[in-house]
DNA sequence: AGCACGCCGACT
DNA sequence: GTCGGCGTGCTC
């Protein structure tokens, strides 16, 4: 028996990102497993942390006294060999913390929550007990949440003996139960006692009768028998004291769906989607490693082919795991994978609560579940023998997470496709340039659907000059040829679907009469506006110069930051439109749980007319009787500065085009836009995938930019800004030193909105192709930043960032 | 993150 | 002379 435990302390710091080691008291000897998690004693204090066992062994390099285990977790180990390797990797790969990746990999009520209490040694004084403890001992002590004075006190006390700390690691994992009942007779007994009641406990005879039905290993939750037998909770615990059933305790799973679904078989399929289906299923018998990307337009028909290869995989007696971006997982689209392999599938999202993830999880881990459907951290769940994976909508940003480990789930879908030897399928209609250009070097299987299911004609596109617009009709959200197309559709009883593209707001400023934005002359980027200093600057090099006021292009006055809200344009648009029925979706209108979905529900029911909203609506709707999609200011998302502006826009717009005219309507788009000469509204008009990542690459290419080149972004926070850019100055000083001359450095800049939460953030971007010395340079970096993170200076590394800004 | 040790200023 | 400030190192 293993005599020392490998311990990842839950203590997210350098120093304890390698395992520490504890002795295993020989009591729990045989409980200790790899991949469990345990509570340990850590410091001087020797206060309670949690951690998990990462190794067993009976020597350690450590040659100072090992303390022992103090508590085993789990029952079983939550992390397997692939997921305890799968955090290793990416904590390399993100520079995050070991035990911060294990955590999120993990579901929430497996992380460990500890807790300190003080309480009393000796008999304190009637004042100190009324001072400190005025409810009581022992009392929480949280020296963040108490007042200096109480602290000071109670530290003061404990100084002196009379108090002592005591530590807690509380779990909240916790599985519903519910009452059980057994029979624990015979059922030749029951029947007779039944017989002997009846007359004066008619009710006591049902349940006995019920009873005696049942098979006697048989636990049925009580809920059930009182249905079933038509008697009352009372009825049953007068049974239990007769000795006639026993009770105990059911474990239950906590249904997230409980909707009832209609199966479904598989759809016939067209020729490019059984090509599809059948190069990906090769993949899966051959139990290859073989990554495809599916590049299918709206309405292709991508999920048929996903449903199909998933059911070729189970057919194969393995799993298969889908994840789809948050905002795409709806119940219409869940029941749509539940109607085909109804209960082998598990749901994993951030919507459900914290004990609906835990079932889930629960049950996928059991294996009971073999076909997993979530969001992002669904790429972690804990599905054995994995036969293929799919990413639907691959160029979604919400697949990086934006806080540690900043990992994007395509990588750990692509590494747990290798580790198990199936296939990674990503579909999109419009895939990141990343993807597709690891397509054109023959890295994925290139799949195209490029007809529509059911072929329905792609819509006709319509771009709306704003500049015309303005001078025609002055400054109005509204073009003229929209108002018609929206007036038309309202006389037909068709449904609008409408767009405002919020993001950028205000950033920049644009010429309404010319369409110019303000570029920085050394980045081609546009420069984003700083009302604190009242300038213009480039996030990118650092470039700062005055806000106009006259348009340089066309001398116009009307240059000015551009930016509407989704509240303004719904009363502006009740205005003009007295009796259309509008409904608002946007963050505000979404906040409550559920709130999203009753929306959507309410505008499929033809409960009002026209659906406004922001980027949310773009993704995935599908409603038959939307005839018109209008797109108010296509252009806000293109005066951001990043170097993926154009490539979001373009897929934005081809998006939200898709959802139009889905059904036996034809539809029509209208994009309003100040630049109709820009390419990636003209391509998005053209619906022109192909030529929009031809001329994207080129820019990028231009540019320097991924995918030619590599990137990270290295940001500094703290509440004084001196401290912040000092900082990154000194960053970019050992990135100087110790990276090759190839390296493209970028800053230290300013970050776009400066100040966040009353700190200051100052980025560098590092732009590469080959850096052998970038990894050891960036944990150098990562270890000096520990020393002034206890003033508050905080150092993040994002490798690939989405957002440059 | 949190605890102890250690070295400087204002108090009995 | 001590109490206590927080700056620094370490936690199996």
């Amino acid at each position: 028996m293993a005599q020392i435990g490998q311990i990842l302390v839950d203590v997210p710091t350098m120093q304890t990102n390698d395992p520490y080691s504890y002795a295993i008291p020989t009591e729990l000897e045989h409980q200790v497993q790899v991949g469990m998690r345990v509570i340990v004693p850590f410091g001087r204090g020797h206060r309670l942390v949690s951690g998990v066992v990462v190794g067993l062994s009976d020597v350690t390099s450590f040659d100072g006294k090992l303390k022992p285990i103090e508590t085993v977790l789990d029952l079983a180990p939550v992390l397997n060999t692939e997921l305890r390797q799968l955090a290793d990797w990416l904590a390399t790969e993100t520079y995050a913390f070991r035990i911060t990746c294990i955590q999120t990999m993990l579901p929430n009520l497996l992380k460990t929550q500890p807790k300190r209490q003080v309480q009393p040694t000796t008999t304190l004084t009637p004042g100190e007990m009324a001072t400190y403890f005025p409810e009581g001992a022992p009392r929480d002590f949280d020296a963040t949440k108490l007042d200096d004075a109480t602290v000071a006190g109670l530290l003061k006390l404990q100084r002196a003996g009379k108090v002592e700390v005591v530590y807690e690691v509380k779990d909240k994992a916790a599985a519903k139960t519910t009452t059980g009942i057994t029979p624990a007779l015979t059922s030749a007994k029951l029947q007779e006692i039944a017989g002997e009641v009846a007359k004066r406990a008619p009710k006591q005879a049902e349940l006995l009768a019920y009873l005696a039905q049942m098979s006697a290993d048989k636990v049925v939750a009580q809920a059930t028998v009182a249905k079933q037998a038509g008697v009352t909770p009372a009825v049953i615990a007068t049974a239990a004291d007769k000795g006639w059933l026993t009770k105990s305790t059911l474990e239950v799973y906590r249904d997230p769906f409980h909707q009832p679904v209609t199966p479904t078989q598989p759809l016939k399929l067209n020729s490019e989607q059984q090509v599809a289906v059948d190069r990906i299923t090769q993949a899966i018998d051959s139990q290859k490693s073989e990554n495809f990307l599916v590049e299918g337009v709206t309405g292709s028909g991508k999920t048929e082919v996903y449903l199909q290869s998933i059911a070729q995989a189970l057919q194969q007696g393995r799993t298969a795991l889908m994840l789809v971006p948050e905002i795409a997982l709806t119940p219409q689209m869940v029941n749509r994978v539940k109607a085909r392999f109804g209960q082998r599938v598990a749901v994993l999202h951030s919507g459900l609560s914290k004990g609906e993830q835990y079932d889930e999880w629960r049950r996928i881990d059991r294996g009971e579940a073999t076909v997993v459907v979530g969001a992002r951290s669904a790429v972690f769940a804990p599905v054995e023998n994995l036969g293929i994976i799919i990413m639907d909508e691959e160029h979604e940003s919400s697949y990086k997470q934006d806080e540690n480990p900043r990992y994007h789930a395509r990588d750990v879908a692509l590494w747990r496709g290798q580790y198990h030897h199936c296939p990674v399928v990503l579909g999109s209609a419009t895939p990141s340039l990343e993807t597709r250009a690891r397509a054109a070097k023959g890295l994925y299987t290139r799949l195209v659907l490029s007809k529509r299911a059911k072929a329905q004609p792609m819509p006709t596109v319509h771009i709306v000059d704003m500049r015309e617009q303005l001078k025609q009709q002055g400054d109005s959200d509204f073009s003229e040829p929209l108002m018609t197309a929206i007036q038309e559709r309202l006389d037909r009883h068709e449904q609008i679907v409408l767009m405002l593209n919020r993001r950028g707001y205000s950033s920049f400023v644009m010429c309404r009469d010319c369409g110019f934005v303000l570029k920085c002359p050394n980045c081609d980027i546009s420069l984003t506006l700083h009302m604190d200093t009242h300038s213009m600057k480039c996030h990118y090099c650092g470039h700062e110069e005055a806000i106009p006021h006259v348009c340089p292009n066309c001398h116009s006055k009307k240059i000015r930051y551009y930016g509407t809200g989704t509240q303004k344009v719904q009363q502006a648009l009740e205005k003009l439109l007295p009796t259309a029925k509008i409904l608002r979706m946007d963050v505000d209108s979404t906040r409550r749980k559920g709130a999203h979905e009753r929306i959507l529900r309410q505008f499929g029911e033809h409960k009002a007319d026209i659906l406004l909203g922001t980027q949310m609506i773009a993704k995935g709707l599908d409603f038959p009787n939307v005839t018109l999609v209008g797109v108010l200011n296509a252009d806000t998302a293109l005066g951001l500065p990043d170097f993926r502006a154009s490539e979001r826009t373009f897929q934005l717009l081809t998006q939200v085009s898709g959802r139009a005219g889905r059904a036996t309507k034809p539809g029509e788009v209208y994009i309003q836009t100040f630049n109709p000469d820009h390419y990636a509204i003209q391509l998005a008009q053209s619906q022109d995938y192909e030529r929009f990542f031809v001329t994207e690459m080129h820019m990028r290419h231009q540019g320097s930019y991924p995918p030619y080149y590599f990137a990270v972004q290295l940001t500094a926070s703290h509440e004084e800004e001196a401290v912040a850019a000092k900082a990154m100055y000194q960053i970019v000083d050992a990135l100087k030193q110790g990276l090759s001359k190839n390296a493209i450095i970028l800053g230290p800049t300013p970050k776009a909105i400066a100040r966040v939460k009353r700190k200051y953030y100052y980025q560098v971007v590092i732009k590469y192709k080959q850096e052998p010395q970038l990894r050891p340079v960036l944990e150098q970096i990562r270890q000096a930043a520990q020393v002034p993170a206890r003033h508050g200076l905080s150092v993040t590394i994002d490798s690939e960032p989405m957002n440059f800004m």
